[in-house]
RNA sequence: GCGGCUGUAGCUCAGAGGGAGAGCACCACCUUGACACGGUGGGGGCCAUAGGUUCGAUUCCUAUCAGCCGCACCA
């Protein structure tokens, strides 16, 4: 055991291990690129420019399927554009991620020190942060590293840098300038958990169970009363009015009365609005303006007050009487409690209705009436739609135009201000004096309406989210003329998932244009959501995450990367499962595999030849050419942003053609006598496979790397190698038809090894009926072949042969091959399969037969079908005869 | 209500106007001088349903059914 143990070792010392280990390969590959400088773009390059941003990630966060998947797609993009001659940048960077971040250092110091933020203060609670983000705000990047983002690190940039919190002042000044920022006293959506106000799409309507309540309100002067419907009765302290609609037949009279609100000594009047639906409820409904949008639009109509009856913390308060202090739910438990007891409440019907929660907290939203900050929409989204239309901006795959428009074209004004202190301040001051606003690029110590100087700024931040959309030239030195702003904006391509293109891909178009008159980014590539392997969203509360890290601790990068490109098909989601993990794994140590047979095949001081001066075998030409439309294939697809065809098509072609036919075709030559042959065929293997390594490297950096590192000596990289350029690659598509035909006959031997339990290694004497002269020259080129992937220790090849007795017969489309067995044939299973083979051949014959005999068809189809159909059948035809031929014989013994 | 996506092998999913594919699982055989994370052979599908366009539809169009997702909501 010891001694195993040290030959193992020793193995490994003295060549690559028969197994890939990518924990011992990747974090050392990594640290060669980055310190080789590979991904360091160059502005004065002579290369055409190709960039990107990395979509920034939560500064204090870590690395999810999510990221993992945007980010594979993006290193994919940028590899091959940069093997491509372009001269690639890939711009990486974090968001201060205003709440969540807030939220979480909040907690942290709760835990650790028992005090809330307020206690701290804003400016030692903001200096916390900024401690918190210099301690954990790498791990997101070494994340990133890990899983081998070719990023320019040396251009990493953070929203709150000093650059982009300036280019965030630059762009609140000048859509103030323009009119197009303002403050307004208006209902916004608050979440009483987070403590702050939150833009329209922030909040995510959830279908609920609740009721209908109706509830009695008497008249004044107690003749009569009118019956409201109402979901949340607790907001009744805030009422003004009862409206009804002009029309309604039924309460004309009751206009202009004056109602006595329950359990409170107010009067409200009822009112006539054309809003109500006479229809829904009762046609009265209760008109509270401070909670609720469209009560907040009828009261503006009427003049009416607007008194709030909640806190902001989602208490009641003191207009609320004696529910003041208890909480939303527990004042409408409690009313509805008293309701009843009071004959107030007539009728409780149960109602289904999509209430807004927080989308980062799932606290139910209150409308809530207070002063924001907002962007004006309307002139941004205009000329959006304008740059959508004509084509300058194009979504990959194409429907997300629809829904990108769609949204824009109904887009309401954008709530920018948060009650938090982690973010860019909002550059207003108020002066006390004047009570006008000053806003300025720099801060301001006198109102520049009053000179008075008692200024102060205001308290809230801007939505994350305002940054972000800055991230495409912010980061490339905006609002400076940089040498990267110039040469790398507009960028390239964005590449997201498809949950955040109206938070982050429509701002930034909407932003990009007003602030640079471009559209950000040519493409805009969008991937979907990464589900559990039971098809559920992946959530911290279901407990089914899957840590990116600990996939790449168990399988590697590599095998984590192929999996899930090889799951995208444009703008759908993908499940994750360790199966396909494991099946990826095993792709990796198989190119690793056939490389390590190569290596082992060819001399150190290998020369190769030059491959357009020497003969070329059949097999060298068929791979040669499959290698060239590989190239072709997968180079179409990576163009089109089809990543997993394009690693289908690299897993089919080294897998299946590669490795199982050609390096098995090459042991021939390898191991024959033939020196010229020998070197031609290393020469083969030596150039598939260095095609085949760049194909894969933008899929599969780390494995490439390692084994181009093996091939080539550590001076260089794969990362910055050629891309195989198919145009110049020969193509031999008679050899290809000739090696299709030698594997069919191949193939059709093992099968009938199979079939009779004849072992694989157990020699047999093979008769070759060629169908013509054609096919018997292939046969005789190929005799060696023949030979040892059929194991026939005697080959006889000839046309016209006559069939051995007691054999087994395949028939294929080059002829017929004979397989004489010494134990007795067993001529009903014979004819079995034989019988079998015929009808399905006559079916296939029928088939194109009526195809043909169609006057339309032929008439009609494009000629190369027409042909094809002829070859066919043609095909199908003779095989049929031999095989028809074949059972008569079999019949007559 | 409006918009979108999905329905293909037991499972997960590709695919393309002209002979149904992969991975995993399954069955049989094989340690053959790169790989058992492997090799060879094999079984398995009226491509959701009904119409239409077409010489030809699993693929394009329409409707239906089923599942999912956005957006908008009348208390």
């Amino acid at each position: 055991m010891a001694q195993l143990d040290q030959e193992t070792k020793q193995q490994e010392e003295n060549s690559l291990s028969t197994v890939y280990n990518p924990q011992s390969v990747e974090g050392r590959i990594y640290e060669f690129w980055e310190e080789g400088g590979f991904f360091k773009a160059d502005p004065d390059s002579k290369k055409p420019p190709f960039s990107m941003v990395l979509p920034p990630p939560n500064v204090t966060g870590s690395l999810h399927l999510g990221h993992a998947w945007d980010n594979t797609l993006q290193d994919i993009i940028v590899r091959f554009k940069r093997m491509s001659g372009f001269d690639a940048v890939w711009v990486p960077g974090t968001d201060h991620a205003g709440i969540a971040t807030q939220a979480r250092v909040e907690k942290a110091i709760r835990e650790t020190e028992g005090k809330t933020r307020h206690q701290l203060g804003r400016t030692e609670f903001v200096k916390r942060v900024w401690d918190w983000k210099n301690e954990y705000g790498h791990t997101i990047t070494t994340q990133i590293r890990a899983l081998g983002g070719s990023c320019d690190w040396s251009r990493e940039r953070f929203t709150m840098d000093d650059g982009l919190s300036r280019a965030v002042r630059e762009v609140f000044v000048r859509l103030y300038d323009k009119g197009l920022i303002y403050r307004g006293h208006r209902i916004i959506n608050w979440c009483p958990r987070c403590s702050t106000a939150l833009s329209d799409i922030e909040v995510e309507h959830v279908d609920v169970e609740g009721t209908l309540y109706h509830v009695r309100y008497p008249f004044s002067d107690g003749v009569g009363e009118v019956v409201v419907a109402t979901t949340r009765p607790e907001t009744m302290f805030g009422d003004v009015a009862v409206a009804v609609h002009p029309d309604d037949e039924r309460y004309q009279s009751f206009i202009g009365r004056t109602l006595a609100l329950p359990f409170t000594d107010r009067q409200i009047p009822v009112i006539a609005d054309e809003y109500v639906d006479r229809e829904y409820g009762t046609g009265c409904v209760k008109i509270t303006p401070a909670h609720d949008p469209n009560d907040f639009e009828v009261g503006e109509r009427h003049h009416l007050d607007q008194p709030s009856c909640i806190n902001l913390d989602g208490t009641m308060n003191s207009l609320a009487g004696r529910y003041q202090g208890l909480t939303r739910e527990e004042a409408r438990r409690q009313l509805v409690e008293d309701l009843r007891g009071s004959a107030y409440l007539i009728q409780e019907e149960p109602l289904t209705h999509a209430v807004g929660h927080c989308s980062r907290c799932q606290t139910v939203v209150e409308p809530f009436l207070s002063d924001q900050w907002f962007v004006r929409m309307e002139p941004l989204a205009k000329p959006t739609l304008e740059a959508v239309r004509s084509g300058q901006l194009r979504f990959v795959p194409e429907r997300f135009e629809k829904v990108f428009v769609n949204w824009m074209e109904s887009v309401r004004d954008w709530c920018i201000s948060r009650q938090l202190w982690w973010g860019h301040r909002i550059p207003a001051w108020y002066c006390d004096d004047c009570g006008e606003i000053t806003v300025s690029r720099d801060n301001v110590t006198e109102c520049s309406h009053c000179r008075s100087k008692s200024v102060s700024q205001d308290e809230d931040v801007l939505d994350t989210w305002f940054s972000s959309a800055l991230w495409p030239f912010s980061t490339m030195g905006w609002p400076e003329e940089t040498p990267d702003f110039k040469r790398y904006f507009p960028t390239s391509v964005l590449a997201t998932g498809y949950d955040i293109l109206f938070f982050w891909v429509a701002r930034m178009v909407f932003m990009g244009i007003e602030f640079t008159g471009k559209v950000p980014f040519r493409d805009v590539v969008l991937h979907g959501l990464i589900r559990a392997a039971d098809g559920r969203k992946m959530s911290k509360s279901l407990g089914n995450g899957v840590d990116p890290l600990d996939v790449i601790g168990q399988y590697g990068a590599d095998a984590l990367r192929f999996t899930i490109a090889n799951g995208t098909s444009p703008g759908n989601d993908q499940r994750f499962s360790f199966e396909r993990v494991e099946s990826s794994r095993n792709f990796i140590n198989k190119i690793w595999n056939a490389s390590r047979f190569v290596l082992m095949n060819i001399p150190a001081d290998f020369v190769p030849f030059n491959l357009s001066k020497v003969p070329l075998g059949i097999t060298d030409e068929w791979i040669l050419t499959r290698y060239a439309e590989t190239a072709r294939e997968v180079t179409n697809h990576l163009e089109r942003y089809d990543f997993g065809e394009a690693g289908r098509a690299l897993y089919d072609f080294a897998w299946d053609e590669f490795c199982d036919w050609y390096i098995e075709f090459s042991k021939l030559a390898l191991y024959g006598d033939d020196e010229q042959a020998k070197h031609t065929t290393q020469t083969v293997l030596v150039t598939v496979l260095g095609g085949l390594l760049r194909l894969l490297h933008p899929i599969i950096p780390f494995v490439t790397e390692e084994i181009w590192q093996a091939q080539h000596g550590t001076d260089a990289s794969i990362s910055v190698a050629p891309w195989p350029d198919a145009k110049t690659m020969p193509t031999y598509p008679e050899s290809v038809s000739k090696v299709q035909l030698l594997m069919e006959a191949i193939r059709a031997v093992r099968n009938i090894r199979a079939e009779r339990n004849v072992a694989p290694g157990k020699p047999i004497d093979l008769y070759v009926r060629a169908r013509d002269e054609d096919s018997l020259r292939l046969f005789h080129s190929t005799e060696s072949y023949l030979r040892r992937f059929c194991t026939a220790q005697t080959l006889t090849i000839a046309v016209g042969m006559e069939a051995p007795a007691t054999a087994v017969t395949a028939v294929v489309s080059a002829g017929e091959l004979f397989v004489p067995l010494e134990s007795l044939v067993d001529l009903a299973q014979e004819r079995d399969r034989l019988t079998k083979e015929r009808d399905r051949l006559i079916q296939e014959v029928d088939r194109v037969e009526k195809k043909l005999n169609n006057a339309n068809f032929v008439a009609r189809a494009p000629e190369a079908v027409v042909v094809a159909e002829r070859e066919k059948g043609k095909d199908y035809a003779m095989k049929l005869f031999a095989v028809n031929e074949r059972l008569k014989a079999l019949l007559n013994e």
